[in-house]
DNA sequence: GAGTTTGAAACT
DNA sequence: CAGTTTCAAACTC
């Protein structure tokens, strides 16, 4: 009812931290890996950071329907991490919706967006526990009213509702609906009935939307922010009804609250982190973007919920920046889906979108949470999201991050109340949608750019496929159609959110990874330093599948590699190719040696100065690595008063940060930088250290990018990647092994002391106290070589070059391309992560490796031992 | 804006 | 898995 005027109190799940440093080993044992790579869904799924949908990797829609009943499996696991999870889940929607959604089927079109949204959040396997987590919500939603309602009393009158939400799509209503076909012209009998079933259940939930603690027990805790605006959002009831109908939808409510449970896990913390840097990063920009009517601005928003997750230092207060409707100045509402990024912790930490700005509201982006249609994780399958590098933004990330509580998935109900409670006062344009939502804001973007209208809007032009294939960018992009395409008989409506969804499921049976993003993150070692220094090089993406080109020869948008403006690779099968970013016949060399050689002098000059610098900077390394490892201080830190040392801390953490859930990491280690008072600092210092700073931010970004496009693989690499860091025990250097290039002799003889003593050791018990620490280590081979280059170049490259052939043998930033290779993307179902893992591990790794990476998991009890012998090592 | 080219996606 | 067809974007005029 009332959108508007109820003020709900802002509901947050006083989640406990208890056992969140405990959860997340636990998680990360299992968790991190899975974490990464997975259709668009599976990371959705991270991002919800739930280990346990791994282990019901495949759950589609039909064990969504389970999940009702089963809820309590993963409510098992899940009441365990709320209550000792401290973070609190909560999202940010913030929907926009359209004016003229709002005259004519504001009820059905907008439920079908949200509820799209919604359903497919509820659609995720997380959700299984739905029933669970409504009764759970409720109550975490009092402990949260009763936990913030002090923040509430800051804010006075505006309210932010942040709302947690794994959406979990109600199958009921998709069962209905989803089956119809798109074929069939006119509207489907089941969107009639899907509507009126949600309207049904919107009017019947209506009253629990007034009531917070009902209505959503996905919320964690609600801020309401009111807006003087809200006055358009009142107008139409179609607006409510939109609400309602998120809300309305069943599982999704009860879905929702056990995913939001699950986030709270420290652990958990991490893979939120993606969607919460994301989906804050969303928010910055809507910030900067729009001009903030409300007296209380998103920004503000989210600066409370950084401000509450500060107060509560163990609590990590994640929103998601779910939905928010926001009543854009003009009538039109738009309706934004602030997906946080899929996943991958990946979710971009700091992740900015390279999408253009301009998407147009009339261009919802699908909330990818929702199981069944993960359209926003998806909707940049090709992009690759980029990290933000800038120090502003690393602020802002981080802010994000907390806010946003990447695993948690916008409840439709927080939809609803923040639709009803919230005025948007702030113009969130879709654009903005479209980026953040986009988990994948890659290369492709580009070319979807290009198809974009001026503002950067993606268009379609299908005419026969109904915008229901991945013919139809939109749809390969995971968002609906905007007003703006051309497109005829368009069926990629929020309308048909089911027709989408099931056309979706049946693209991603066939081939789980359809949705994945095109374009992984190739990390060529010299990527970043190389673009320091200026020099050309082929990017560090790569296209998983590669391009087939025949007579574009990879020089033409034809060419989905120049596309992404990303080097062709061996995954390519083009003739003649040209690709000005790297031909496929210099990927082996390009990426490790061509470029290593151009830049090898360079490298190791600028490792020098780096080093220099980092010898300078000692205690700001220092300082930057605390912060990541929010665990205790790791070995790394102690490490750290080598300059040498401290760039290769700096690797770790990059690495860790870069895993999975880079940004969770970033951003979990600053808010929580209770544990490490450097945390708190690192940003700055990162910021104020110039190039080590920027250093940093880059192999953050490398990683991020990584973890992103990797992050469907993300379990495996992430597995790999430990694995390369921690088989330091059986090979002191798995970061060599990681960085297959040779590098510079003076960098390898440090390497070498820093690495067997402590290389191995270090390494390990980075990635072990990273572990430990809520956040997954991400590290990849290919991360590892990137970031090493970027922070200390001298060290990577040490490494690399002490790195024994043997390790050689498994191609480094290669392999990490081999997982994307297109054969193992369908080899391996995104959910069976652990199979994917495997082909990656077997054929990057040796299967020994494997089994190491898998004893991994136990890492963080290692941590404390291995930090004296880092020590020791080290300082031998 | 229409027509052609191109290569991915879908189909067999 | 390979070959063919379909499709829509990219490109050209």
């Amino acid at each position: 009812m009332k959108m508007e005027g109820s003020p709900e109190s802002v509901l947050l799940s006083p989640i406990k931290p208890v056992k969140a440093s405990h959860v997340a080993q636990g998680l990360l044992g299992i968790n991190s890996p899975p974490l990464v790579f997975t259709s668009p869904r599976t990371l959705s799924d991270r991002q919800t950071n739930f280990p346990r949908r791994f282990q019901c990797p495949q759950i589609s829609g039909a064990e969504i329907s389970k999940n009702d009943g089963g809820s309590k499996k993963s409510a098992d696991g899940p009441e365990d991490l709320r209550k000792s999870s401290t973070y609190l889940n909560s999202r940010l929607i913030v929907d926009v919706q359209k004016s003229n959604n709002i005259n004519n089927n504001s009820e059905q079109d907008q439920p079908g967006s949200f509820s799209g949204c919604v359903d497919e959040y509820l659609s995720d396997p997380v959700d299984v526990d739905c029933a669970y987590s409504v009764n759970l919500v409720s109550q975490d939603v009092k402990r949260s009213d009763d936990a913030h309602q002090s923040s509430e009393s800051n804010l006075t009158k505006s309210k932010i509702a942040i709302l947690e939400s794994d959406g979990i799509i109600d199958m009921e209503t998709k069962g209905d609906a989803s089956q119809a076909m798109p074929e069939q012209d006119g509207k489907d009998p089941k969107e009639q009935s899907t509507s009126e079933t949600k309207k049904e259940k919107i009017e019947e939930e209506g009253n629990i939307v007034e009531q917070p603690s009902h209505v959503c027990p996905n919320f964690v805790s609600d801020l309401v922010v009111d807006h003087a605006s809200r006055q358009q959002q009142c107008n139409t009831s179609g607006a409510q009804a939109a609400p309602h109908e998120d809300y309305g939808e069943d599982g999704e409510t009860v879905l929702h609250g056990p995913v939001q449970l699950i986030t709270h896990h420290g652990s958990e913390v991490s893979q939120l982190h993606r969607g919460m840097s994301r989906r804050c990063l969303q928010f910055e920009e809507a910030q900067q973007k729009t001009p903030m009517d409300g007296t209380y601005s998103l920004d503000s928003a989210i600066t409370i919920i950084g401000s509450i997750s500060s107060s509560s230092n163990t609590e990590l207060e994640i929103l998601d920046s779910s939905q928010v409707e926001l009543p854009s100045s003009s009538s039109k509402k738009q309706t934004m889906f602030v997906s946080k990024p899929s996943g991958f912790g990946l979710h971009l930490n700091s992740i900015v979108n390279t999408l253009p700005i301009g998407c147009s509201a009339s261009e919802p982006i699908m909330s990818h949470h929702s199981a069944g249609y993960k359209i926003s994780c998806s909707k940049l399958p090709n992009l690759v999201e980029r990290v933000s590098s800038t120090a502003g933004d690393d602020v802002l990330q981080t802010k994000a991050s907390l806010a946003t509580g990447s695993a948690i998935s916008e409840s439709p109900h927080t939809k609803e109340t923040l639709n009803k409670l919230q005025p948007p006062k702030h113009q969130i344009t879709l654009h903005n949608n479209r980026r953040f939502s986009s988990e994948h804001a890659d290369n492709f973007e580009e070319k979807k750019v290009s198809s974009t209208d001026g503002d950067g809007c993606k268009r379609c032009n299908c005419k026969k496929t109904r915008c229901l294939k991945r013919y139809c960018d939109c749809f390969a992009a995971g968002i609906y159609c905007a007003e703006t395409c051309a497109c005829q008989g368009c069926f990629n409506r929020p309308e048909y959110e089911d027709t989408v969804l099931e056309a979706r499921q049946q693209k991603e049976s066939h081939n789980p990874l359809a949705f994945a993003p095109k374009i992984v993150q190739h990390v060529t070692e010299f990527h970043a330093i190389n673009e320091d220094a200026g020099l050309f090089t082929p990017s560090s993406g790569r296209h998983k599948t590669g391009c087939n080109c025949k007579r574009s020869m990879c020089v033409k948008k034809y060419c989905e590699c120049y596309q992404a403006n990303v080097g062709c690779s061996n995954a390519c099968r083009c003739e003649g190719c040209k690709n000005i970013h790297g031909r496929k016949e210099e990927y082996g060399m390009t990426g490790e040696i061509v470029s290593n050689r151009a830049n090898e002098e360079r490298l190791e000059s600028m490792a020098d100065n780096k080093f220099k610098m980092i010898a300078n900077n000692k205690f700001l390394q220092a300082e930057l690595y605390d912060p990541r490892s929010l665990t205790p201080p790791t070995p790394s830190f102690e490490y750290s008063s080598h300059g040498k040392e401290a760039a290769k801390s700096r690797l770790l953490p990059g690495r860790y940060v870069l895993s999975s859930e880079p940004d969770f990491s970033m951003l979990p280690s600053y808010a929580k930088s209770t544990s490490s008072p450097s945390n708190s600092h690192g940003n700055d210092m990162l910021r104020k250290t110039s190039k080590t700073l920027d250093v940093v931010s880059h192999s953050q970004e490398l990683d991020y990018n990584i973890t992103e496009t990797m992050g469907q693989f993300s379990p495996r690499f992430d597995e790999l990647a430990d694995f390369s860091d921690h088989t330091p025990l059986p090979n002191p250097s798995p970061i060599i092994m990681a960085s297959s290039s040779s590098k510079t002799r003076d960098a390898a003889i440090v390497s070498q002391l820093c690495l067997y003593p402590g290389s191995g050791c270090i390494s390990s018990g980075g990635s072990l106290q990273w572990r430990s620490s809520p956040i997954t280590p991400m590290t990849r081979l290919g991360e590892t070589k990137t970031q090493a280059l970027d922070s200390g170049c001298g060290l990577y490259d040490i490494l690399e070059d002490d790195t024994p052939e043997i390790f050689k043998e498994s191609p480094t930033p290669v392999t990490s391309v081999k997982a994307s290779s297109p054969h193992k993307k369908r080899v391996s179902p995104p959910r069976g992560h652990f199979q994917e893992f495997q082909s990656i591990s077997s054929a990057s790794l040796k299967s020994g490796r494997k089994f190491v990476l898998k004893s991994v998991p136990s890492f963080p009890p290692l941590t404390p031992c291995i930090d004296p012998k880092d020590r020791t090592q080290q300082k031998y």
